[in-house]
DNA sequence: TGCGTGTCTTGACAAATATCAATTTTAGTC
DNA sequence: GACTAAAATTGATATTTGTCAAGACACGCA
């Protein structure tokens, strides 16, 4: 493993805090691979052997029930991934694949687990980031549960605006039909959503997305 | 507070692991209290000022967006809920409301967070909470993204017919219309559901669900 | 540059689900 | 045990979303 891989890894919320004794010990048998795009890293239903750090490219998790598919995240350098299943040493909720050419750093679950009671901050942090993702969870449900289609895509948007912070512009970073499975519908169901936006202003050309009047598509989720 | 609480608190698997002097300290200014059937506990977006402590009745907790409303979970004694929230000291994704008359704890944020801090015992069971958690809301999110109401009627018997472990039949423990908003659907389309099971040997009579051949219900969701 | 593959879009249609209204059933109260 | 109010069901209809098929477009590669 590289020693710039460690000191990324390292500089993560998750392990920034640990001794450095600990981080070491806990990293002693791990070590990168690299992956070409598309391909599956590992299946639902799998054990949980490995904590995943994602130092380059980009991963989905995904879920598979009766042939249909769906993303339920996106993971981009530098983040851990499966951090839960890893805890609980418990069978795996989601598959993943590559979607680019992908570094992954894979470190052994039971030297996590020992790590996580050895360091006080270092339970600490994996507290916050479990917590973090069980909010996110939180909100991808209550979105599916209690929103239609074109109002999950806005809910996106306005989201991304923020994250991004790029004034009046989106870009999409996945393919559009993997955002379409993320969010919930299908390519087509998505096309029609971010057409039936151009109402609010919304246009479309590739990957990039103009969002002029954000107050418009707030307007359009209407709730506090 | 009642003795018997205490008792029953520290017995919960978040807690039982915790040093007591720990466990005293933490509880030192927590206190119960007693609510009326449909009442509201909190609002989402309040802050998360203490960490809920079910003893007796039934809580909802749910989730508002555009006049709608859905159900995210129902809480049964004995066990606590918005640790994430505690936690990250952060705004509450999630509103709750008394289904019955109720007899809840209420221990400081501020204290769970030093406990949490203090002992590695209760740090690790936090984690399993909120692994646990994290993993509850994937399976709903999952759920929602790649199956149909009727498939998430059948998923959901078939896991309360493990849970309960009454061969042969199951009790729904709530209202129909609550489980409809549960499960992502409207009162009406839950009954289209239950009538659609039909075909595969279900039968209901108020509360009582009887599922004389679960295979020929797990058949109708053909996943591995 | 041109070819080929796959993604994206569009339209027509079908299926799933929500909505509205009316009725039956259930549960709680006096 | 009758009365009331809420919940559950049923039917008719509207809306949303998915499916299928075709064409437009974009991208990688020879």
């Amino acid at each position: 493993m590289r020693d710039q891989d460690l000191n990324d890894i390292q500089r993560l919320p998750l392990f920034s805090g640990m001794a450095t004794e600990h981080f070491s010990q806990m990293l002693r048998a791990a070590y990168a691979q690299d992956f070409p795009a598309q391909l599956q890293l590992f299946r639902q239903d799998d054990r949980a052997d490995f904590l995943h750090v994602l130092m380059e490219g980009t991963v989905a998790l995904f879920a598979q029930s009766g042939g249909r598919e769906a993303t339920m995240a996106i993971i981009r350098p530098v983040s851990s991934f499966i951090l839960a299943a890893c805890m609980l040493d418990q069978p795996l909720l989601m598959s993943a694949r590559t979607m680019s050419r992908s570094r992954i750093v894979l470190i052994p679950a039971t030297d996590v687990r020992k790590a996580f009671r050895a360091d006080p901050e270092f339970a600490v942090a994996a507290n916050r980031q479990l917590a973090m993702g069980f909010r996110d969870m939180v909100g991808q449900a209550k979105s599916l549960k209690l929103r239609k289609s074109n109002e999950r895509l806005v809910d996106y948007l306005l989201t991304e605006l923020e994250v991004q912070g790029t004034a009046g512009r989106v870009l999409i970073s996945a393919e559009k039909r993997v955002l379409a499975s993320f969010l919930g519908m299908t390519p087509e169901s998505l096309s029609r959503a971010f057409k039936s936006l151009e109402a609010a202003g919304v246009r479309v050309s590739g990957s990039q997305v103009a969002i002029p009047d954000p107050q418009r598509l707030r307007a359009l989720l209407d709730d506090a």
